[in-house]
DNA sequence: TGTACATCAGTGAACGCGCGTTCACTGATGTAC
DNA sequence: TGTACATCAGTGAACGCGCGTTCACTGATGTAC
């Protein structure tokens, strides 16, 4: 069959979102192309149609997941009162639903430890990204100037990460609520 | 060859031990079996004389290391002018040499995701270590009473860990120090 | 207008390989007689 | 004291399976004549 014009954009970019969504839940490792083609109705064949390898496809879907988060956090902070962004980001991150929906959260929590053990080409990629999600976060994070804005960057988003990061590993639901609700206590007493 | 009474139990131990810095540079899906065996001197085929299974061995190798891990902090405790036990920790959590070696580092900050996504015995048992750790850390947290000392592991430590595997996904070694040190500064300041 | 051909997203069989696990075997030594 | 046997940590071949990747093929539609 014939598609039209934009018809494999389309797939292609499907299979970006499914796939991102999949190696949240499970880990870089986690789903083979097979499964990943699969999630989007495909054959494993089609595959190198799409990507030139599977670490093309991971590349892309960390790099998409991430600019879906930080739009996210971006929406949530555009709602709040002039100066109270990052608190509507850090009510957002640390919530209970973002830590129990890996799949759909941020790839950083879900994913960090995989990403520093990833080739240097697929890293540097990511690293790009990283910034370009920085630079977006930089206007709404607390501090007088820009040098004290960069350093609460660094420290909203380590505290941030970490906490779900931890919670995470804790199999009873309030133990998860006490670490998120310690740390957003903290970080609103605290800057 | 017939070996002295403890011979098994050394050789198991030096299997959980390898096995252990094995999995924090590569993660919990990184080295199979084989190479597992391999990195003590011995074949895959003795494997199950000595474990029930590979997430046995990666149960084990997890516990082992948070133990390990939990000693060189409380090490590091001990030997600082009393009241300051934590920023002993702190100095030595957030240092750029355990960054750069995830091998020899925290499991926390190496494994979190891989140990979130583990089969429900697994995760268990990693738990109940985890509990442990805390109750050792306790008495070196910051605080005027329990429960501030309580909430302050939580924030200290999901600090650190979020700093460390925020770095760790940065190829440039100034951005990883830039990252550790915005986060100590900060922890000292409030805290 | 009708027909022959080109295009190309997607299919499914096949590749070599490494995985976790099983198992018959080895061989040095301790024990029984 | 000497010999036959039991023990058991470790070996290496083999199992079925899923991995990432390749490739000849399909078949609906657009284009050329």
């Amino acid at each position: 069959m014939r598609y039209d014009a934009d018809h494999k954009t389309r797939t292609h970019r499907r299979i970006v979102r499914s796939a991102s969504r999949q190696i949240r839940a499970k880990g870089l490792n986690g789903p083979g192309v097979a499964a990943l083609m699969k999630a989007s109705g495909l054959t494993h064949g089609g595959f190198y149609k799409h990507f030139r390898s599977k670490n093309e496809l991971l590349a892309e879907a960390i790099e998409d997941s991430l600019r879906e988060g930080h739009q996210v956090l971006l929406d949530a902070a555009k709602k709040a009162p002039s100066g109270e962004g990052w608190k509507a980001i850090v009510n957002s991150y640390l919530s209970l639903e973002h830590c129990d929906q890996t799949s759909a959260g941020c790839p950083i929590a879900a994913l960090s430890p995989d990403i520093a053990r990833t080739p240097p080409g697929v890293k540097r990629r990511i690293a790009d990204v990283l910034k370009e999600y920085r630079e977006a976060m930089l206007p709404w994070m607390p501090g007088r100037n820009a040098e004290e804005r960069g350093k609460n960057f660094f420290v909203v988003f380590s505290t941030m990460i970490g906490a779900v990061s931890f919670a995470r590993m804790m199999p009873e639901p309030d133990m998860r609520r006490r670490v998120l609700d310690s740390v957003r206590d903290y970080l609103f007493s605290a800057l």
